[in-house]
DNA sequence: GTCTATACTTCGATAGAC
DNA sequence: GTCTATCGAAGTATAGAC
């Protein structure tokens, strides 16, 4: 029996880099600054071999944001769906950073880099991201109502601190420095649900 | 008396233009993506006239960036200075969220395009940002020794929270929204300081 | 799937007249 | 302070051979 390579193929091809490589380059240069020349010789490729895999630059943003967005949807809505409601919100922002800190290039470009697309694919995104932030405003909706959340802020206001929370840390979180994604999920639930008051003496 | 016009002289001329018109477009389509031909339309003006006022485009994206954070350095150190200790918090949020939304397009365009300056002046600009964290990261010390904020949580961690909840505010808040700057900042400080879970019923 | 070569466009910036 | 005209560099993308 011949020595079989396949699905134990442990090679990593060009068109597996090729996300990766971009989104790391798109967040550090920014879209517009990055060339598809400089993107091609990160992956010891020409520019030209880069269009048997792409239509257009624009190609490599969209797949960027729209698969950050599939994934932290999955995770957080799978994750929350099974625990209780008195547990939904620190499971969600464990879920979600663990998500976006993980490929945080990704995350980081979608965030900011998402205006650079064309119109109608940008639509397309802003619908997928309206609909991450439904599942998170539904949350906290259902915590309301089993009286886990105060209900004198609106929900609406209530899901958007949280993003501004979850969101705003993929920009400053070092995975080599001395908090990890999980104790980061923990300072920001405590912050979140408890808040920073000391309580009385 | 001859009619006279100097200080009473609302005419905007475009030197005052630039800055705003620049961030506007920045914030819109992001730097890399903007054209200092399409600049000098939006100005009324040929590219060639915009390079009477500027030796580069990135003399606008600098400009931008630094007076964005000299002034909410300035407006925040002012404001938390003379307020008591136990309300140095409250202050400050609401310091930074008026002078952060007044001018969204600068801040907004600070925070995401920061990366395209050119090597020196983006170390200028990321020294004066170093600046304000750390002002911010004073605050929540100070007010951590005088009691007032739990000293469970490492202060560069509460420091960053607060930054996470109010710079990513200014990618959704809407002027003509149902909430204004101060009740953003009424919101923002009920979350930050109490926290969003339900008292005790 | 990768290359060389290059077409075509747009960009940032300058020269020099008014 | 504004223009017309234009340069030279860099960008995206394609043609066609291997």
């Amino acid at each position: 029996m011949p020595r079989e390579r396949k699905s134990v193929n442990s090679d990593v091809t060009t068109a597996d880099r090729l996300i990766p490589v971009a989104a790391a380059l798109f967040r550090r240069l920014g879209y517009g600054q990055t060339s598809t020349r400089e993107l091609a010789l990160r992956l010891g490729i020409t520019s030209a071999t880069l269009y048997h895999y792409i239509n257009g630059k624009d190609d490599l943003l969209f797949q960027i944001c729209s698969s950050a967005l599939t994934h932290i949807d999955e995770a957080v809505r799978k994750a929350t769906a099974s625990a209780p409601v008195e547990k939904k919100i620190e499971v969600a922002i464990r879920s979600h950073l663990i998500c976006a800190l993980i490929d945080s290039d990704s995350h980081a470009t979608m965030l900011v880099e998402m205006k650079a697309l064309p119109t109608e694919r940008k639509a397309a995104i802003i619908r997928q991201r309206d609909q991450y932030e439904e599942l998170i405003r539904t949350l906290i909706v259902e915590s309301q109502q089993a009286g886990v959340v105060r209900a004198d802020i609106d929900a609406k206001y209530v899901a958007l601190a949280l993003l501004n929370l979850l969101n705003w840390s993929i920009f400053w979180f070092d995975p080599n420095g001395s908090l990890s994604e999980s104790e980061l999920a923990d300072v920001l639930s405590k912050v979140f649900l408890d808040g920073v008051r000391a309580s009385e003496p």
